[in-house]
DNA sequence: CATCCAATTGAAAACGGATTTCAATTTAAT
DNA sequence: ATTAAATTGAAATCCGTTTTCAATTGGATG
């Protein structure tokens, strides 16, 4: 069912913009949120095409982009070309260990390294808004 | 002139896999280091033009991954789209603090988030190979 | 120096993901 | 039902990267 307080975050920013609610929103909402993480907007597509064989590429790729300004999705780039896309979880932040072996995308969050990046941030004199932290290597079942 | 070890790295390099050396790749070479960090191919490709007007993109971009490949160079993306490339400090290694106002790079390293991020790793049972740490935010004259 | 062959060059084309265009359609307010 | 504005999807376009290919060059050889 996907959460429902996510659908209502982006029901209040559609009216807030005055957007439509659309079938194709609903169905690419429903879709994304039941899969869960990091798809690529072809991905998603295609999932969505399976069903909706006449879903466009551009929506889809529109709509994401939707998400991500409304807040209830994170666009990531993991170094493959190409944008990914996940559910956000309304408040918590994570980074990722990916596997460069077989792709496996593992997620984490250390308080300790937040604030030693808030740290050195200061030292520096920067106010941080946002961080990129991705651990790349092998993950177990790949040795 | 630019690193003398440096540039010894990459005649061996070019003597191992049986490159040839060109009037050329001495250019790109030079100003590289001489300009030093965090160059896009086009911005280095401009740079060159300025002294050598019959230099060809092509051949500062195969150039750039060449250096990349040889370890005298190390490829970048900072988010805005193109790749960058800065001289590699040998065995030194840095992250980045990038000024989303102004653009401003600063370097970094942290042992301490260094040694964490290993900790994270090997909880999840993954080999770091690399990593990406970026700090995005804005610098003290931004302010 | 002359010859030869593999490596290199650079202009132009191709590539690939992201984004935009635009005519047709749909939404939702009146 | 009417209407204006938003949305859709196929196709075109964008833009950084990479490749193609004919011409040139490096450098080894005799
Ligand atoms: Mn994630
Ligand atoms: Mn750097
Ligand atoms: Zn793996
Ligand atoms: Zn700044």
């Amino acid at each position: 069912m996907g959460s429902a307080k996510t659908k209502d975050k982006f029901r209040a920013f559609m009216l807030d913009k005055g957007l439509k609610s659309t079938r194709q929103r609903e169905v690419i909402l429903e879709e994304f949120l039941s899969v869960g993480s990091h798809l690529s907007t072809e991905e998603l597509y295609l999932r969505l095409r399976r069903k909706n064989p006449r879903i466009g590429y551009a929506t889809v790729h529109r709509t994401l982009k939707l998400f991500a300004e409304c807040g209830i999705a994170e666009q990531r780039h993991f170094g493959d070309g190409q944008a990914r896309y996940e559910a956000s979880d309304l408040d918590e932040h994570h980074d990722h260990l990916i596997c460069t072996s077989c792709g496996k995308i593992v997620e984490f969050e250390d308080p300790r390294i937040e604030q030693l990046q808030e740290k050195v941030a200061r030292q520096h004199g920067f106010s941080i808004e946002r961080h990129r932290l991705e651990l790349y290597g092998c993950c177990e079942s790949c040795r």
